[in-house]
DNA sequence: AAAGAATATGTTACCGGTAGCAATTTGCTG
DNA sequence: CAGCAAATTGCTACCGGTAACATATTCTTT
């Protein structure tokens, strides 16, 4: 269709927008405009177009309006490959993780680019696998390639403090989102899965129940300790204890929920409730009832961790601990994008999750 | 800690790593190593280092062979903005998606990056509303900004053609993942829902089902129909036909499946297995079933689509279709940083999805 | 009103690559 | 061995911005 004349070797020459062919093309102009033409328009330099650009001071106030004006009429926008060139580094915000579950990426992902939008950030994902050698140096390399100005970190990676050394060594600011406050972490967005975990125990013992068993998370993520011990403490401020083989270590996953659920359930003295510290497992556990015939919340009453979708698919509806991952997501990347000068910096910023109160509950009933 | 001297207004001054503080730091060194390195070391001027860089064929073996030793040796690595902005291009590639669930972006992404390795390309999200009226002027921004080599679009999105037309107008490369192939689109990676659909059918046949009801997909999406189709004609191809008012339109979501399925499990001659378009569907179904006393699969066979995470969280373990959606972005992946040349392009890959068995169907049972 | 400080703006080099063309080397022909 | 084409390689400008420094311009101050 359009002839092209490309004598050389590898060329995709694309022209600054000749005809008019399509007329009533609905869509902005793709011609671009450059920093050269917005000061030719504006009657300025191009360095000055730059100050403006990056919010120098040093511009009259008259200058500011005009070449805004000039900005604003043309659409222009700068070329981030050309500012971060001259800037040695770019406008990427890394988001680093290794395997948490897709609901969570996902909605990490959207919380970021809310707060990112218009700021002329953009989001770019890598996946890793902290178990490989390679792990850190592949990570280095990412960051250092794309000369990123800041990553988000997902847990668990976001607790790997020799990676936060080395990304920040590196010049790019490090946010992690974690369940404790990280150390090395340029930022924090902490959630209190502490305080979260003291409400879920509160809300049993109102409830009446003594037998109360937890189904705990894996032993390298930070999050575990702080679900259990606030449960546990939670508990014994009311004056309940948990005997230890109502404490059983899970994976996270649904089926070390189903296995544990089934350990627990299958005692004589059974317990009438179980704190299962993420929703997968409290899958888990309606399985296992489920098969050993135990209803829910008649026989037992359930409580599971992160108001994942899956909580309201689950039969009666869990109670569960609502994270709100979008706005640590949010606060984040607006940690990330604010200018160094706040310094506010090295400073964490907590969420507390809290509890919704569903369907999978209720006081035990009296034998 | 770092000396700095930064007299200017906003410095961020990296120094090109002077000591040797850490000395046992296992990590790559951060030097960033310039074309111009390279060519000082190789004896070559900085072109012919990027003609090796490009794959230019006007090297001399020897010659490419001394520069691929130092590259090799220094670690060096091209940069991605000075190489862009020189190009005129990026080496980004968008995946813009609507709202499919987290699953399937996260399988996309991951795919994707399998196929992005060592590629020297990155992979940059951009979720957005399709409803919006800015939707299209927003992507094509977002395009025209990042200059973006190429862009991954997401069902529903993927259909549009109107959007695929305007990025292909900038320049950029796109590849739509869908169920249909796409007019417009630069290539296709179409995942055959015909096909699989007729399978689920042949499967119900086999068993000795009549009665057998299709919950389907909402109006807007391609793959509704390719799945009921390929469905019913399934069936018709075995000699059974699917009465009208077991058709029922869901729109793919849990609380949708679980309406059509009470719609259909409450009429006297109710069927004996339903297919469900896709598996959130099919959790309604049971959810459905489960409050109307209806035991799966002795009184109710069920079909999903999608083998997501939650087909084998139900109870029953759920049969279900599974739809390769890492393989699909990792096809879709590979053809958009392949070189222009090969003339293969304007093609579509596809892809069978297959009927995974599981316990949700078996024989009806005889009333 | 002249001088010095403070405020605004422009000039030139440079970020790390690539394109176009010139320059050099090599190979083949007669 | 000259003569010319083809194969290699290098030089210089340029991609679209920013930094450092120079150059106005304006405001105070004496």
């Amino acid at each position: 269709m359009t002839k092209k004349t490309a004598k050389s070797k590898d060329t995709a020459s694309r022209t600054t927008s000749t005809t008019g062919k399509d007329e009533a093309s609905p869509i902005a102009v793709p011609a671009t405009v450059t920093i050269n033409d917005v000061a030719r328009l504006a009657g300025v330099s191009k360095k000055t177009v730059s100050r403006v650009i990056n919010n120098s001071p040093f511009v009259m106030e008259e200058t500011r309006n005009q070449v805004n004006a000039v900005i604003k009429q043309t659409g222009y926008s700068p070329n981030p490959q050309a500012r971060g060139l001259a800037f040695r580094k770019s406008f990427l915000i890394g988001l680093i993780y290794d395997n948490p579950n897709a609901e969570f990426i996902v909605n990490v992902q959207d919380g970021a680019l809310e707060a990112l939008r218009d700021s002329g950030f953009e989001l770019i994902v890598h996946p890793c696998d902290r178990r490989s050698p390679k792990f850190t140096a592949d990570v280095t390399q990412f960051v250092e390639r794309q000369k990123l100005h800041g990553a988000i970190l997902l847990p668990p990676v976001s607790e790997n403090t020799v990676l936060i050394k080395a990304l920040r060594d590196q010049g790019c600011k490090v946010i992690s989102l974690a369940s404790v406050k990280i150390e090395g972490a340029t930022y924090c967005a902490v959630s209190s899965d502490r305080e979260a975990s003291a409400e879920a125990a509160a809300h049993f013992a109102t409830m009446g129940h003594k037998r109360i068993a937890v189904i705990t998370g894996p032993a390298n993520h930070r999050s575990t300790n702080e679900r259990l011990e606030g449960f546990v403490d939670g508990l014994n401020r009311r004056g309940i204890t948990v005997p230890p083989e109502f404490i059983v270590r899970g994976g996270y996953t649904f089926e070390s929920g189903m296995q544990a659920a089934e350990m627990l359930l299958s005692v004589r003295n059974r317990p009438t409730a179980i704190f299962a510290c993420n929703d997968e497992m409290a899958a888990g556990v309606y399985q296992a009832a489920y098969r050993l015939g135990i209803t829910i919340p008649d026989k037992l009453s359930v409580i599971g961790f992160d108001d994942s979708p899956i909580a309201l698919r689950l039969w009666p509806p869990l109670t569960t601990i609502r994270f709100p991952v979008k706005l640590m997501a949010r606060l984040a990347a607006t940690r990330l994008i604010r200018p160094d000068g706040s310094e506010q910096d090295q400073e964490v910023a907590f969420v507390v999750p809290h509890l919704v109160i569903r369907n999978s509950t209720q006081p035990p009933v009296l034998a």
